[in-house]
DNA sequence: CGTCTATGATTGATCGGCAT
DNA sequence: TATGCCGATCAATCATAGAC
């Protein structure tokens, strides 16, 4: 149960906090999403890609179906909606877990916030 | 224009903001583990129920609290200064009264 | 009342670990 | 060694609550 080791600092002047851990530096690498090679028009890949909501009602029309794609289909639907069969598997990544959190803490006081008393 | 940003008006998104005890507790937490705060999912679930909201906001707390806190520490060093202090005092008391226990039961 | 800031939630994407 | 998934997290953004 020990925890607490000081990682990397320096500077320690006035007070025993404001140190910067490592937590603090850590740095995700840009999205490499959009491929560098339709530049052309200078597509700045490291962007997060905002859905359409054509392609998230495809989407989520397809997770109804299932909740894990095929090679097959993944290739197919990611031809469909324009996307990069990655994005469309993270996206079927995410959805599962956010079924998932909601299945886990779904149940909630739902029954109460009308009137009240 | 993508004046059609609709994000189907998320009935959800009515936040509320939590009691200050609550968030009083969350930020003892963090700064009193601000060299790693992570909590475990088990140091969560006892958060969450101290602070009667759910798992999910506690992590959504801690997520929010250290991507801001880093994006700039110097604007939460007040904060962190009160809370160190805070928790310093608690600790004192914890010693006073072991020490004051110790002396009751060892005559 | 309108503007600016603090804050909870959402989400496309990344990271490390494990399985195949 | 390469690929998919999970669980956790990041990071940017949304929309609102609150400060002024």
């Amino acid at each position: 149960l020990s925890e607490d080791k000081e990682s990397s600092c320096r500077s320690e002047s006035s007070t025993p906090t404001a140190r910067t851990f490592d937590w603090m530096k850590v740095k995700r690498n840009p999205p490499k999403t959009a491929k560098v090679s339709e530049l052309g028009t200078g597509a700045p890949g490291g962007l997060r890609t905002n859905f359409t909501t054509r392609q998230l009602t495809e989407l989520e029309k397809e997770f109804h179906f299932n909740k894990y794609l095929s090679r097959a289909r993944r290739v197919e639907i990611a031809a469909t909606l324009e996307l990069n069969e990655t994005q469309v598997k993270i996206w079927f990544q995410n959805r599962r877990m956010k079924q998932k959190k909601r299945e886990r803490e779904g149940g909630r006081v739902p029954p109460v916030p009308p009137g009240c008393s | 224009v993508m004046i059609l940003r609709s994000r189907f008006l998320d009935a959800r998104r009515k936040r509320r903001n939590f009691s200050k005890q609550a968030t009083e507790i969350l930020n003892e937490y963090f700064y009193s583990h601000l060299s790693n705060p992570y909590p475990s999912e088990e140091a969560k679930e006892e958060l969450a129920k101290k602070c009667s909201i759910t798992v999910s906001q506690v992590s959504n707390w801690f997520g929010n609290k250290r991507i801001r806190y880093k994006k700039n520490i110097g604007k939460f060093q007040e904060e962190a200064n009160l809370y160190a202090a805070k928790t310093a005092v608690t600790a004192a008391h914890a010693v006073a009264a072991a020490v004051q226990n110790n002396q009751t039961n060892s005559p």
